[in-house]
DNA sequence: AATGAATGAGAGTTCATTCAT
DNA sequence: AATGAATGAACTCTCATTCAT
């Protein structure tokens, strides 16, 4: 089922392709994006998509799997944290590394993000369920890391751990997208911290002691 | 767009309707469910149906809201609450019963999950606009209600809370329809606590105090 | 599966219908014909043919089944024969009775024969299987009927017998098709004779004697 | 439409060519199998299928000519009968080898049926004629020396006696691929037997003699 | 002598919706 | 108040074939 010789075409068609398809899967899903459409917008033939792509699903996996990779890729080399402090610390960094991509590439978030739609509801074919499991190793591999040093509890099943950070990564994205401007760039800058800390509230272990503030 | 004259049916048509039509926009959405097909297991006519709704917007938008309002009802009156301290009682006595709702129907559950999905991705049209904002009234209530006795926090934008609410709800409910043996019921009571210590993390107002446990 | 409300249809779109279904279904089989042609010559939308027809295969299957239910009341009342004599003397009219069909008809021929080719190649769908039993049904029963008395051999399978018969009608059939100049009936009227003298020899029981006759 | 520099080729390549070709023509008939799918199977590039072969039907002609020239070899030297005795002695043998034909290579006898289902219906090309033609020469010599020697009956058309022959060995054929346990060769032995009578009762001259046997 | 990228018409089927009755 | 016949654009996907290299 993979797909055989998109690889070494012209970078330029294979940009309109990746665009196109990004275009419409982001807006409208998987299934409600039209294949016709994109191969269309993309300005080649039916019969060369084809050739390209078994068949729409390939695209859409081919898709989804280039820009986790390329995103994969960009927070590969955490660095090496030795306590629970230096885990926090780099959580705020990486809240915000993920907070500024989200700002750059919104179409590309609403892409993975369409993904997780499929999951919930419906079955995952196995090529997407594969593709999922790829999304999900990067906060699994990070939480794995912050109980080994202590940093986040280990009371909850794993898998709840991980759909609440994903859940939470994706309410804070999603409402960022929508009300703040997005030339902003202090104000956003200060939402890492306040997101980094949501996370921290809900993955520091023990329990917890809500101290009046006011 | 509204919809007509379909309050004064038989109850078992407009019974019939519905749940043909939970059935359908629950497993597939609303872009996936066939219209057609909803018709047909509603065992009612093309033209009676389009007679009682506009399309099928309409329906979708009548059976989400006829819903929401049920759900809403349930919970309509909640026990005044002086203190934070009483305030997260009734939560944790919330939490519980959305759960056992959870369980009981989770078609219903989805439906609103699909709501969510198009909204989330896609623009919602006004008229499900209207409706997702109803949906969220429930918590938002809810959340002044504590920023109003101190029990909630006040430092972030209201709609951020109500999202993160709205975001935590739906991956535990999402988790546990996935993973507990619905008959084991007694495990699922203890969740109850974990879910609403969860919300308290989130929504407790300053600095939170992380003390080690270990 | 079968078809729903097409019975009650103008009888004139009917047959629109089926004369352009019988056309390229007899021309080109099940596989080579074209739906979009057959709906278009049908001079229908295509949603109409979907509305009265669930495919491709029930439109066809409806086809045969209402050419050979057609044959089949013809042929229904064989006259009840006593002896072997009797039976082969039936067995020339029916022969002749079905030539004249063949050349009455020869598309409603080729659309029978269709079927039997997709069953000897390929496998038939359960539709299509019970068609093609009830198309045997008759030869079967004709057989039966000349085995009780004693006109019929019971040295070899049943079944084979059955595809014999089927063998030789079809090969007598074609050959006439082509060969025959079809307005010289009297000529044809004699290859009744030939074609029932062909099954008895093949149909006889017991070690026939060959005798020499020159 | 003649193929062109074909023969000449490395014998694997064109061994794998008409492996290929063989399969998916024999299971799926002209029409059926997919040419793009015989060329991936075959693992050549497109360019050199079309640069072996004219088109999809010079391959399906070439290679059925490949196949009847095989067997009309193995046949060639019938041995010279001078007495009817002999030339139903010799018909026994015969029917015999093409029954172990048929066993060891189902796949080339399905080929050949391919082409006279297509002669049925539809029309055959020019080429395709050709080669029908040749499949039925066989046949026909066989028929003509039988003739000669006063074996076979001359009051019947020679085509359609060509017809019925081709016919029955068709139905035999079949019906033994359908219903022998091809491990069990020792009934499939009698089988020759049993068709070589069918043959000799069509095929014998004069009015035959139905004796009663019971 | 041979490649494989590219074509675009056409396949069967589903869709939400309309409208004469 | 209600029917259900009819629409035709859109859907995903396959086809035999061509042609620049």
């Amino acid at each position: 089922m993979p797909r055989p010789r998109f690889a070494k075409l012209d970078p330029a068609k294979k940009e309109a392709i990746f665009g196109a398809a990004l275009e419409a899967f982001a807006s409208n899903g998987f299934d409600g994006a039209s294949y016709n459409q994109i191969i269309e917008n993309a300005g080649i033939s039916k019969g060369a998509m084809y050739y390209y792509f078994d068949d729409k699903e390939d695209l859409y996996a081919t898709l989804v799997r280039h820009e986790l990779e390329e995103i994969l890729q960009h927070f590969h080399e955490l660095p090496e944290v030795g306590s629970a402090a230096e885990f926090w610390e780099m959580l705020v960094e990486l809240v915000r590394e993920t907070q500024a991509f989200v700002v750059a590439e919104p179409l590309k978030l609403k892409l993975l993000r369409s993904l997780m739609k499929m999951r919930t509801q419906g079955q995952l074919s196995p090529l997407l369920q594969d593709l999922y499991e790829l999304g999900e190793q990067f906060s699994a591999q990070l939480l794995k890391q912050g109980q080994e040093i202590g940093a986040v509890r280990t009371d909850l099943p794993f898998e709840l751990l991980v759909s609440l950070v994903t859940a939470v990564d994706e309410a804070g994205d999603c409402w960022m997208l929508e009300n703040l401007d997005m030339s902003d760039l202090k104000v956003m800058g200060n939402y890492g911290l306040v997101f980094s800390d949501l996370l921290r509230r809900i993955l520091a272990p023990g329990d917890i002691k809500f101290e009046k503030s006011d």
